[in-house]
DNA sequence: TCCTGGATTTCGACG
DNA sequence: CGTCGAAGTCCAGGA
């Protein structure tokens, strides 16, 4: 089974112009890189972007089961779709042994907002330092500040003289945020450390009070 | 601009029977949830599959524009696919206003093997302890080891009575790695640190250092 | 169910 | 380009 030239060259002809491309086929996937994988012979849906993206979607779930990022070089040849990055070296090749449908998606990324993120939790601890550090005089020192090779603090605020570094985090503050945290004040000697999210996980909070980290839940 | 309830019931009936339903339209989508988000009217490609899992894809890049993971429910309604997910209670609205083509695709799982994961790199440490510890005695202790609410340690290794701590990483190992072996190695008073890994951040060597313990790059 | 940590994570920002 | 940390992260495994 292959693709004829003349396809082959419409497709090709539809990514200059930006448009995605999508197959439903019966294929065999070989990945090498980073790991590598071998997928059998079976019906999925390819998908390629101009930008270089290709995945294949199996019909579960959000991750495809085989991808290549965008900015990998893409060859359509006969009956082979190959993909390949560099840097770090790797090589996606799909092989396809039947082709049920291909279409090509006009497609752009059109206006977008999202709202409720890691930052928007940030400006609200910056307007809100008194209730966030438990100090009614604190003052902002500062945002996204560099601890010397140990990381980057969230918030750093001073209360009275001492020095509060605060880890935002939009969901939940689990054992990880906590040992993050635990870097940034073993990075700043005699800082006090304070975690805000929305929720906390029982070892969070366990971990967060033998530490003396105080923990703000929104 | 509506599809027709003939289109609608052949869908579902798609869907029931695995396939995967994919569509270029014009659409604009809102987003509540944990975040909120919304994407004006332009062009892209909607996926959905049988298992409630609903991708919106732009013309760029490896992650939906929106999306909703498997299990939620999704009901096609004229011009509209809603999907819903509870735990946590996020809504998915995507309103068509032009549709190109719809198609259904054949697909599953198919056999799928992985090589080279954090798994493998595991078995590599636990074969070869001696090198990793850097302890000719080196016995192992356990793999997956549960640090009493501190998290759980990859593996933990006896070098004549002193207990070793090694945390692997497939790829690279970072700051936060580093700190995830810190609370290990406090968690277990008089253990020492060791870190597995292919690659190693500037940061994470210098910290490492620091902190004492040990640096494997394979 | 929650908790924990990996992922071919991807993605964006900054130095 | 490397480092660092967020993400609506998703996802699997274990308690």
């Amino acid at each position: 089974m292959t693709l004829d030239s003349s396809t082959v060259e419409s497709l090709r002809h539809a990514l200059t112009k930006g448009m995605v491309i999508v197959m439903n086929a019966k294929c065999s996937i070989e990945y090498n890189g980073r790991a590598s994988s071998k997928a059998g012979e079976a019906w999925r849906l390819i998908i390629i972007k101009p930008d270089g993206s290709l995945l294949v979607h199996s019909n579960e779930g959000y991750q495809p089961l085989n991808w290549q990022p965008p900015g990998s070089r893409i060859y359509l040849s006969g009956n082979q779709i190959i993909a390949i990055r560099h840097r770090p070296h790797e090589v996606l090749k799909v092989t396809l042994h039947e082709v049920a449908w291909v279409e090509t998606a006009i497609a752009s990324e059109g206006e977008f907002k999202l709202q409720g993120s890691h930052e928007d939790v940030k400006d609200w601890v910056v307007r809100n330092l008194a209730r966030a550090t438990g100090c009614q005089g604190a003052r902002l020192v500062g945002t996204e500040v560099p601890l010397n090779g140990h990381g980057v603090a969230d918030v750093v605020a001073d209360c009275n003289g001492a020095r509060v570094i605060i880890e935002v985090k939009r969901g939940v503050v689990d054992l990880n945020a906590v040992s993050q945290l635990k870097r940034y004040v073993d990075a700043l000697p005699g800082s006090r450390g304070v975690l805000v999210g929305a929720w906390f996980t029982s070892g969070a909070i366990e971990l967060a009070r033998e530490l003396g980290f105080r923990t703000v839940e929104l």
